[in-house]
DNA sequence: GGCGGAGGTCGATGGAGTCCATGGTGAAGA
DNA sequence: TCTTCACCATGGACTCCATCGACCTCCGCC
């Protein structure tokens, strides 16, 4: 991990689909030499997919919310980390320190699905109570932070 | 935007460096009937970009937090906004409903450092308040969600 | 000094990306 | 019903890329 991996890191996280001839012009290497790189990093799970980024309102997700999740006091963690995975909606889940457990980010095409999916979580067992918040717009996501060093 | 351009972005979703030859044969057409999709998908703002998808951890960004913010009455909404889009640690930026007008998510390597950004964010003109969670742990994020159409 | 390994370049080749001409299909209008 | 038009898939051709093997170089170590 040097500063060529970052450097190839910080290209990859700006356009993944970069060939790696291109990558190998932009750091100064020969495209095998790149190669190796690339599937070093990705073998040691530094690098760990490649996503194409949507525009959510034009496939008909155009409702995110961010949902935290009060556990019951006697709840099986587990169990509900598997309800909250088994549910497509939920885009991102984080164990959270304080009083609720579980933070989510979840899309949604309608309002009324929302209100469905948090009646569904609130059904969930182990799940003591939620709070939801809906983002009337994204700023900005997922940007890509450029090493310092 | 029928049901192949879909099928293609759930592909492109799952590993955004797939070849065109690899998505013709998954959808059953040719590469270059792919490649015109994908194209027009990127030109009409539906596939935004490809990014990869890292282990924050290894890069040194261990400590996940998700901060919410208060707006002083006063304050000019775009200033603010600048102000947080020039924090490179900021990930994402959401304007939501109620009375935090932001919820940021952001990525440091220390508590330290997340004080620091703590500190400069209400030392920030036009924010009364901020109202921090720390993630112990990211179970998942930026899930793709199948498509059910 | 000699050895071995990590990681680089170079060259070759098979396959992919991409452009283009061609032909088929479906919708709108006479 | 027939025509026309627009759109899109196909298949071929050409260029470029991915990827493999061979060899080279630099270091650290016996």
């Amino acid at each position: 991990m040097d500063s060529i991996d970052l450097r190839l890191i910080e290209l990859l996280r700006e356009n993944a689909r970069s060939s790696y001839a291109e990558l190998a012009r932009k750091v100064g290497l020969s495209a095998p030499a790149v190669h190796e790189r690339v599937g070093k990093l990705e073998a040691a799970g530094t690098i760990q997919g490649y996503r194409a980024e949507v525009d959510h309102e034009a496939l008909g997700l155009g409702v995110t919310a961010l949902i935290g999740i009060i556990e019951d006091s006697g709840a099986d963690t587990d169990d509900v980390l598997a309800a909250l995975r088994a549910m497509p909606e939920v885009e991102s889940c984080y164990f959270m320190a304080g009083v609720e457990s579980y933070q989510l980010t979840v899309r949604v095409g309608t309002i009324a699905e929302l209100e469905q999916l948090i009646v569904r979580i609130n059904r969930t067992p182990g799940v003591a109570s939620t709070r939801t918040a809906i983002a009337l717009s994204t700023k900005w996501e997922n940007r890509p932070q450029p090493h310092l060093g």
